[in-house]
RNA sequence: GGGCGCGUAGCUCAGUGGGAGAGCAUCCGCUUCACACGCGGGGGGUCGUUGGUUCAAUCCCAACCGUGCCCACCA
């Protein structure tokens, strides 16, 4: 006899969830040691920034690992999925630069060694903060197992690739453009850096030729930088402009004179056709420039200001050299914001006659996404990488089909990148991050070691000095984290982790960082782990709001899911809400707070489907056990039926990442096929022998089928259920081989479905009350089917009277059940019926009598028409035939 | 300029080369002994437009229109 405990009415996910997850957390369900007799399943988890909150993507993207993690631990696999956090220079720098301005002190005066202790301070104190919403939400990774990118280990990992990087000659050191923001006061890469529709004006500007003649327009959005013009381009082709090359023209106010030169960048058709360069401040005029050898005066300094004189670039400023060509004429501008001179310039060249024109133009401007500041594009000297070697077998690894993208087309995204890749730009100027391991000898020698004493031994041997400074500068965020597969796993020491767990099979991310972090760990991977990092790429969708919008605090339109969902519908509602939304083809998930809400009500339904379950008078037997086949009724052979398609259709569904499709298939069988058809159903005298049995052994596979998207309502009930272990998460996966499918009594009760539908429906026609019981005949020849019978009876609420007749299939009969109404209602049914079979009859013959299509359409839909005109046409003659009794 | 996604019921979205679907919303009826976070029933769509392939197109192909995203040095 199976204890039966007394169950709430209602299903309260504010008490189960938190106390199941301690729970978890107490038996160390999610640890996993590497163990070579299963098959590794392993996941690295995306490192959120240790700045960063819990968000909706967080709901999705971190959702379907924790399902796929779950899922394949219940497949027997030797499953693990291993969290941790990034220390997010730039992002996690800005924040603490803030707080200090709170208190009115700066960074440099704290000085870096008090700097990085405070910071270090912050992330104990705050860091963790995103680790208890992942608790909230339920995700179970090995928190055992939890890694910080600027961990003790992790740290030499990055020290060892960039040494070895170095000594290989794929890192190097260079004066080049950089993407500068001034408010982080740093370079960023190019991935780091986006680009914003704004409106402004697209400035025409006349320069005079040096010889008084009228010269040239040129067009800009950047006046600012005219100070710092080294010369005019124009298209070689242009006629307009044909006389003028070679020549020279002279800057208005300065008066300086440049060069016009020809450069086939240039576009004819573009503004006046007219390009003024300046190599120091935009991409395209600095490889003008190059192309051209042309000075590169800078006119803008690391703080966004304008400078007089200008200068030429050195990274000691002190041997900045100045350039003293008419600096007295530029004084005006010294010192100015760059967007104060470029007004005052404007102004400036506006009285003077030589602003020709001002258009307004929508442009798209690059800006930070650190700190969100306009991007100024300076030369600097920097640390790079040397991609094109790295990038290589990153694209092989794909083009041999080692590595895949589901969906696919996010492959191609990958290699068109790869392939159109430049040299990465790794230093930044920011103090929290992992130092560059970069020392310099009085003379500048540089010396690249893993550790300060072996730089000392190295510049002693080769400079003969140990006097050595160390570079200041810290590595891009994205440098740690591209080796994060590996260097989570104890690399470069072969662990037994590294050697199970490399590569992992899955890595789950979002398709805006796919070669910010995708592509790079790639290359990493390939060329210091041995070997791919991870096997499938699964590219989830971004999450929008239900109108398509971005969610962003400014539109107001941001969901938080820990204050705005898991109060109201708890972890799984949640999660099942937001997963049921995802389609795998689909870039965008516009996120509807009513699915989230539907999937609550799922979880109350099958609570009070478990309440029903253990309130019935029978015995329920141990876990997993079905009663003899001989005894199932027809609804119960149907129900396991579908509960077995139901399981192969989750499963297809986990393993090809068609999470949405998993959550549908899941509610339609829970709610409708369980829930209002089968527990129904048990309520027939002739099920009470078998009932608890079936719907204890359905239940049971079901919520292991539904544990991986909601663990916790799943947990509840299989706990409350007979069942084998100590807990679902460790439970096995519903094994398909142990339950048994029917198809033909399946279909049996597919018909008395569809039979009760038609009773129902003219039940509500004919008004009969839903307490009252309703009149139903059923054809003698059907009475010996006892549990076909029973089950119309319970589902159609019927009183059930036997009629002289009925033939054929057990089908058959039971679609000769009919109604019993008042004369004119059932004439106005049954002529109903007649209509619509007429026409469905008709069709079918029409196409049927169609020469062709017999000929030329494959057998058996051929074949499937002529059965489904057969049925039709004896449902049409039956109708009549009823209409026919009654008319006389 | 290249690449990609999406246009199906009022809303958000499934789906299929052969009789148009779900949830929500709406309307009607029910405190039916698991559940009113529920149950039963109904109304509502020429599947973006125009062509093509096919015996057959909402589905495959082409063009177009609308919409969103990604990449690229248009000042």
């Amino acid at each position: 006899m199976t204890a039966r405990p007394e169950l709430p009415k209602t299903y309260d996910p504010a008490e189960v969830e938190p106390r199941l997850y301690a729970t978890w957390l107490a038996a160390r369900v999610f640890h996993e040691d590497p163990d070579p007799a299963r098959p590794p399943f392993i996941i690295s988890m995306p490192p959120p920034n240790i700045t960063g909150n819990a968000h909706l993507g967080h709901g999705s993207t971190y959702t379907t690992m924790d399902v796929l993690t779950r899922y394949h631990r219940m497949l027997g696999e030797n499953a693990d999925w291993i969290p941790g956090q990034d220390h997010a220079a730039i992002a996690t720098e800005a924040v603490l630069v803030r707080e200090l301005a709170k208190e009115g002190r700066t960074r440099d005066e704290l000085g870096r060694a008090k700097f990085i202790e405070l910071a270090w301070q912050w992330r104990e104190q705050y860091g963790g903060a995103i680790n208890e919403s992942f608790k909230r939400l339920g995700f179970g990774p090995d928190w055992e197992r939890e890694r910080f990118t600027m961990d003790p280990g992790l740290s030499a990992a990055v020290i060892k690739v960039f040494v070895d990087l170095y000594d290989d000659g794929l890192i190097y050191r260079g004066t080049r453009l950089v993407n500068w923001d001034p408010v982080a006061q740093s370079t960023l890469s190019d991935a780091e850096v986006e680009d914003e529709e704004r409106d402004t004006f697209l400035w025409h500007i006349r320069y005079l030729a040096e010889d008084g003649g009228e010269g040239l327009v040129i067009a800009t959005t950047r006046p600012e930088t005219y100070l710092a013009d080294v010369a005019v381009a124009v298209h070689p082709d242009d006629a307009r402009y044909a006389h003028l090359i070679g020549k020279n023209v002279v800057l208005p106010i300065v008066g300086r004179a440049i060069p016009v030169i020809a450069d086939d960048a240039v576009d004819p058709e573009f503004g006046t056709g007219a390009v003024k360069v300046t190599p120091a401040h935009d991409q395209t005029d600095y490889e003008i420039g190059q192309r051209h050898e042309l000075p590169m005066p800078t006119v803008i300094d690391f703080d966004g200001r304008v400078t007089a004189p200008l200068w030429r670039y050195d990274e000691r400023p002190e041997r900045r050299a100045p350039i003293d060509a008419q600096a007295a004429k530029m004084a005006a501008y010294a010192g100015l914001d760059r967007f104060h001179a470029r007004k005052r310039i404007v102004d400036d060249l506006r009285a003077l006659g030589a602003l020709v024109d001002e258009k307004p133009y929508r442009t798209k401007l690059p800006l930070s996404s650190r700190s969100h500041a306009v991007i100024e594009p300076l030369l600097s000297l920097q640390w790079w990488v040397k991609t094109k070697p790295l990038a290589e077998p990153a694209l092989t690894a794909y083009r041999d089909g080692r590595v895949r993208f589901v969906p696919e087309r996010f492959g191609r995204t990958y290699a068109a990148m790869l392939e159109n890749i430049r040299d990465w730009n790794i230093s930044r100027q920011v103090w929290w991050g992992h130092q560059l391991p970069v020392w310099y000898t009085p003379n500048d020698d540089v010396v690249v070691a893993d550790s300060e004493d072996e730089a000392k031994r190295i510049a002693r041997e080769r400079y003969g000095t140990d006097d050595l400074r160390r570079d200041s500068d810290t590595l891009d965020t994205w440098f740690s984290s591209g080796l994060w597969p590996f260097s989570i796993l104890g690399w470069p020491e072969k662990t037994p982790e590294l050697l199970h767990w490399y590569p992992n099979q899955v890595m789950i991310t979002g398709r805006e960082i796919i070669f910010l972090w995708v592509a790079r760990m790639m290359m990493l991977g390939l060329r210091f782990a041995g070997g791919i990092p991870f096997e499938t790429v699964f590219i989830a969708p971004l999450v929008f709001d239900v109108h398509g919008r971005k969610m962003s605090k400014s539109l107001g339109n941001a969901i938080d899911p820990m204050t705005d969902l898991v109060p109201k519908y708890g972890a799984d509602g949640t999660r099942f809400g937001i997963l049921r939304q995802m389609r795998l083809e689909s870039q965008e998930l516009r996120f509807d707070e009513r699915y989230c809400d539907e999937a609550k009500r799922f979880a109350t339904k099958l609570w009070n489907a478990l309440r029903y379950t253990c309130s019935l008078p029978e015995d329920l037997p141990g876990a997993n056990v079905l009663p003899p086949r001989e005894k199932l009724t027809v609804a119960d052979k149907w129900i396991i039926t579908e509960l077995r398609a139901c399981v192969e259709a989750v499963t297809r569904a986990y393993d090809g990442f068609q999470f949405g499709v998993a959550a549908d298939t899941l509610l339609q069988f829970g709610w409708y096929t369980f829930c209002d058809w089968y527990v129904e159903a048990t309520k027939a005298p002739g099920q009470q022998e078998t009932r608890a049995a079936v719907l204890s052994f359905v239940l049971n596979a079901f919520v292991r089928a539904m544990h991986p998207i909601a663990p916790f309502v799943t947990e509840e009930i299989w706990q409350t259920l007979p069942h084998d272990g100590a807990t679902i998460v460790t439970a096995s996966w519903p094994d398909v081989a142990e339950i048994p499918s029917f198809p033909d009594d399946a279909a049996v009760f597919g018909a008395v479905i569809e039979k009760v539908d038609q009773l129902r429906n003219a039940r509500s026609e004919w008004g009969i009350a839903p307490k009252d019981w309703m009149r139903v005949e059923i054809p003698a020849s059907l009475e010996p089917e006892r549990d076909v019978v029973e089950a119309i009876a319970t589902l159609a609420r019927a009183q059930i009277a036997p009629y002289d007749g009925g033939d054929g299939s057990v089908r058959d009969r039971i679609l000769a059940v009919r109604g019993v109404a008042d004369n004119a209602k059932l004439r106005e049914r049954y002529a109903r019926d007649i209509a619509r079979l007429e026409s469905e009859v008709a069709r079918s013959q029409k196409k049927l009598a169609n020469e062709s299509f017999v000929a030329k359409a494959s057998a058996d839909v051929v074949a499937a028409e002529r059965a489904k005109l057969d049925d039709y046409s004896r449902e049409l003659e039956r109708a009549r035939g009823a209409l026919a009794a009654l008319a006389s």
